[in-house]
DNA sequence: GCGCTCATGTATCGTGGCGATACATCGCGG
DNA sequence: CCGCGATGTATCGCCACGATACATGAGCGC
């Protein structure tokens, strides 16, 4: 979601839409591609939600307002709250591929009890759909020629790397939450 | 692209709309979701632009006009050859996520010296993104917290794999070719 | 034969992301 | 001082997705 991503970026500091953008993509660009054509749509709707504000940029030096259009989108006090809510909200969006990118893209402001719980739920998401991946590999059986078996094979495994990270992931938050 | 699969599996045999979207989710599943709300519009589109027909379905028994609003989608003539050259047509498309999947489901109808291509051409575009990644990764370097440099890190490392994965079908293409 | 339920089957709608594109300004090297 | 690449804002068309509605098929208990 480009939402949860732009107000936490936001929450750490004020932002050019430029700038967002290229954060947007290092932070995230492993789920999504990120163009303006939803950048800029996203930072409206925050804006008339009253989450974010948009003011025009100032001038460095000066003080003055720039002349170029520039606009600097900050956070507003009801915006904290709102991406504060919507961190310690796991529901089903949390564990999807792109809801639980940007949860996790903020973990370390989660509270420490919802980062496992989005883990968990997260690994058991993708253990479903390796399970259902390997049952139907195994359905189709080899009726299937060689280069589909190898895409599905290579998805499968994948699912079966993300599942042993997850597991590392969550080894490592139990055991850090017991002595700190 | 659904076009590609979608004229695949026509390829292979006529059929409803609810087996088709069945077979793309087993085959492609892994790229993408595929609803109803963008397979019927496809088959619209691809009815329209000739390289489908659509019949109602007969009766297997009596051979009569079955009663339900069944609907049989059959490639037509132009659609086999619109299909081939689908096929044989290596653009900058056909090394994206979802074109080297279409691509790849197909591969059994590819001829030989496309299918290099093809994997070669994937092979560099992943090889290119793992290697931003990577840059990324080491300019940002370790101002990051753990669970972004995590992220990123799995990241990474499943470009890693399939590259190496690539490759493998890359060398096992080469070596059939030269001994039939 | 009755009704129940699940799989089969077609179809549309709203939301919203994506890629392309346009256009303006800044900063810096030649 | 000029050109070019980086910065910066913004929109448009296409189309995929998820939700939803609705109808018929087959199988099963009773």
């Amino acid at each position: 979601m480009l939402e949860i991503a732009v107000l936490g970026l936001l929450n750490e500091s004020p932002m050019h839409g430029y700038e967002l953008r290229k954060r947007l993509s290092s932070l995230l660009g492993t789920f999504r591609a990120f163009s303006y054509g939803s950048l800029y749509p996203t930072l409206r709707r925050l804006s008339e939600a009253g989450w974010i504000s948009e003011e025009p940029a100032l001038d460095a030096a000066s003080g003055a307002r720039s002349r170029r259009g520039k606009r600097v989108y900050r956070l507003t006090a009801d915006g904290k709250e709102h991406f504060a809510e919507l961190l310690s909200d796991v529901g089903p969006d949390a564990f999807d591929d792109e809801g639980f990118g940007a949860r996790l893209a903020f973990f370390a402001q989660t509270r420490s009890d919802i980062r496992l719980q989005i883990l968990e739920g997260r690994r058991r998401r993708v253990e479903e759909q390796r399970d259902g991946m390997r049952t139907s590999i195994g359905r189709t059986g080899s009726r299937l020629d060689r280069y589909t078996r190898e895409l599905q094979q290579h998805g499968l495994e994948s699912k079966d790397r993300e599942v042993r990270w997850l597991t590392e992931l969550i080894e490592h938050e139990t055991t850090q939450k017991e002595e700190p």
